[in-house]
DNA sequence: CAGTCACGTTGACACAGATCAAACAGGGTA
DNA sequence: TACCCTGTTTGATCTGTGTCAACGTGACTG
């Protein structure tokens, strides 16, 4: 099968399987087309190439259309922080609003591609589609309340919880995007994870084997498989040492 | 000198000293009328008191005109993790834009008054004054790379500098607000400083201590007075232990 | 197909910060 | 004034995670 003509509508939000996890959520065939008006086009970026660095002038956002991301923060000093991960629906680039210059770095895991969306002409829509407007500002809110729960995770769990816990968040986010809950591929190393949660290397990769010696999951390498959701979540509700 | 007739005009944005800081930067006189009403009142709160509580439906966002408050996140188990301190002319609340649900609580540390600011009422009128659109964008923008920050301090600071980033920053937002960058009262406890930090109280105890006897700092309970800005500067930069 | 290289796993040991415990400080109140 | 209560400081000890080091694994390359 051949598509002979339809270039345009191939990148169309309308025609993407992604508007109901996006920025297109809950918006009319016409206010689409607006907002397909204003997305600056796409772009394809291999494995390890960044979308953005802390320091580019802010210009626009990003959905990601396929494919995986990370975002960090860069100390003087050399320490860096994985401030999180991103896939598919999700948007990119919130952190440039407020100085007009990125303040951390976007790279993608694998091959990807994303929608630009340049900020002026968005905010521009966002007078006139309240819908969007709305829409916008809880994708906004969304980021910070995640950013919240990470605040709690380093700032209260234990390794394995906290581990626990990104499995959990993982395996949740990959099945709002129709694939498996139990079994799927990590795009970023230990180093990455570890950076994320707070971690050296070290303990994450302990920490996986003393899940996969419980019997929670399986993992080689990269491959993950969960085998055991309610013991997982049994780790994160229970008191570091409540007893006694 | 008393005021006669002005009750309206005395919490009005226009006449705030706080305009500077907060939402109506650089609004136009009659922009800042329309703001004006939209605000739904002011509230005063005692210390202690909520301002909202996770769970509570989500109406308004908050600028804060006097006092200091905290926002936390309580999880299921009972653990709960300070997210913020939030002075005069720091906007709260954007955290229930997402689900039309508060996600933390927001706590007067001392007594304070608010700005209740319906949300319903500032998308419409966002719609039509940019200048306040690109604003608004901005705090929340401003809150996502506040966090970024909190990451960074939980996931790579050992506890002294946790410590030093987090007086520095108190300090620098207190000189923004015209007030001695070298001497203040601290609002909250070392247990509530020490959950915002990923820290026990004594873990920050004895850092302020630590502190003390390195001339850095003068501690007496709840005063504070900063000695050598430069040499806390100093823990920030360097390395844990960089050495060999 | 051997060599290389980045990434992952595992072990032994060290140490920063948690935990447990006791005493102290200051503010409110009867 | 004496009492109480909350918050703070300090000491002794314990422990989870970091650090250092060695080895394993799989993918890519020439």
């Amino acid at each position: 099968m051949i598509p002979l003509h339809l270039p345009a509508l191939q990148t169309a939000c309308s025609q993407c399987n992604l508007r109901e996890l996006c920025l297109p959520l809950g918006l009319s065939d016409t206010e689409m087309e607006r907002l397909d008006a204003v997305i600056g086009g796409r772009r394809k970026l291999k494995r390890g190439q960044h979308l953005y660095r802390s320091g580019d002038a802010f210009e626009a956002i990003y959905a990601i259309k396929a494919g995986f991301f990370k975002t960090d923060v860069l100390a003087e000093d050399g320490r860096d922080q994985v401030t999180g991960f991103q896939m598919t629906g999700e948007i990119l680039g919130m952190d440039g609003i407020s100085s007009e210059t990125h303040t951390c770095n976007a790279v993608a895991l694998e091959d990807s591609e994303v929608c630009m969306i340049p900020f002026a002409d968005l905010e521009h829509l966002l007078g006139s589609i309240s819908t969007l407007q709305r829409h916008f500002h809880k994708v906004m809110s969304r980021e910070i309340v995640r950013d919240h729960g990470v605040m709690m995770l380093l700032g209260t769990m234990r390794a394995e919880e906290r581990l626990a816990a990104f499995l959990l968040n993982l395996s949740q986010r990959f099945t709002a995007r129709g694939y498996s809950s139990a079994e799927f591929h990590l795009r970023m190393t230990r180093e990455e994870i570890g950076s994320y949660l707070g971690l050296k290397l070290e303990t994450v990769s302990r920490a996986f084997s003393r899940f996969q010696d419980e019997g929670l999951i399986a993992v080689q390498q990269k491959h993950i498989r969960i085998l055991d959701i309610p013991g997982l979540k049994k780790l994160l509700v229970q008191q570091p040492s409540a007893g006694a």
